[in-house]
DNA sequence: ATATATTTCAAACATACGTTTAAATGAAAT
DNA sequence: ATTTCATTTAAACGTATGTTTGAAATATAT
């Protein structure tokens, strides 16, 4: 054990410096060029270590991105958790609103652009663009896996929120807005392109609003004839 | 001239059994494993043609995958604009409902799959996809040129169809819907897994109705307070 | 201080890739 | 029949990639 040299994690591993530092290069790399036109060559380089440390740190390139993607999506999706109990406490019949449930679920994710000037933007696209990824079956297994209980209980405080509309459409409705979330988070660059500057994508709290707002009216509409 | 062993094309260029054969392929495999992950050498073996023959058609692997794109992109578009002036016509006023202008914008797209069984699916993955890819800027240019006028057209008529939203937050809505649509495209595998089967995607038309009806109560939602 | 792991390093390896070339083949026109 | 042009073919080229190796260096423990 080299306990001194090694700083520890949330699941009890040891991160030597290089090791952190192979990450944090790696993940802004996989975000701003993709997975495939990064190089081991380019990571090792920019992180000033040498070009075997990936494969002796992580065995593969393929486990160092794996190992970048599960870095962020346990405490966003813990954090999704976290807040969906306190809007729980918060509600007089234990039933938040639509909006509540909402933003905990959409809040986490957005709030990856905040934590750092621009690298949070690359790091929340390169989120963004795991959920239409076609990359080997491992890396879905990771993603959903981890997923699937803040899917579960989503679904389920979205059924009390509205509980006028049938359970497939729940489901349904609530695949359009982590599509839309996930659209704000890999492609936001473009609606200020698009709007020529109109929609500015700095505020987050208001972005996360406007998605909100827009993402309960829609949990709202009547059921569709056919279901 | 080879008047007789090509066929004609909209764009008044002529393309041999080959080269449609190496765009069918080329576009089938880059939707079920990836670009970057389909090797000339895989397309070329599938579509029984000799591995030059990318090279000699199209020039490069990067111009294939342009002309793979541009093949359905502009149809789609066109199909677009067709069905929003469509709409107008039927309207009184000429200002058409959300609903139809929401569904004269999604129902092209989402017809994709409809075309053919399995292929259809995988076009529509590979489309959704390109909102979110980190590619050259050729590939940009070219999306977003050919997007660009279908943006304009339809960001006007949603402004009349809801004039109570303000301008930004319509391009704001428009760009939600946008993403509900391509994570609709991309993943829509993923929603029958999630529900364990309760969600039906093969009733192309149910799912648009679905998304119509969503979009629209979204855009009738009140301005949010910020904006 | 010595011994023992752990980490770093330069170099090489094997392979898969996009692209190019020049000859062979085929069809259309003269 | 001969020429002309478009297409196909097999082979090779150059390169960039992920990975492995074994020695050197560094840190930790006895």
């Amino acid at each position: 054990m080299t306990a001194f040299s090694r700083t520890p994690t949330a699941d009890g591993e040891q991160a030597s410096a290089t090791r952190t530092r192979l990450l944090d290069v790696a993940e802004q790399l996989f975000a701003e060029r993709g997975i495939d036109a990064t190089s081991l060559r380019a990571i090792t380089a920019t992180a000033g270590a040498n070009l075997a440390s990936v494969n002796y740190h992580f065995g593969s390139k393929d486990a160092l991105f794996r190992e970048v993607v599960a870095r962020r999506l346990g405490p966003i999706n813990a954090e999704r958790l976290r807040l969906l109990e306190e809007a729980k406490c918060q509600a007089a019949d234990g039933n938040p609103p639509l909006e509540s449930v909402l933003s905990a679920f959409l809040a986490p994710a957005l709030h990856l652009q905040s934590q750092r000037p621009q690298e949070g933007k690359n790091i929340m696209n390169l989120m963004g663009r795991l959920y239409s990824d076609p990359r080997a079956d491992e890396l879905k297994k990771l993603f959903y896996g981890e997923f699937k209980e803040v899917f579960q209980r989503f679904t389920s405080a979205l059924k009390h929120a509205a509980p006028d509309v049938a359970d497939d459409e729940i489901i349904w409705r609530f695949f359009f807005v982590v599509g839309a979330m996930a659209h704000l988070m890999s492609a936001g660059d473009v609606l200020n392109h698009a709007s020529n500057g109109l929609c500015d994508l700095e505020d987050v709290e208001a972005n996360i609003g406007r998605l909100v707002a827009f993402s309960a009216a829609g949990f709202r509409a009547p059921n569709s004839p056919t279901s």
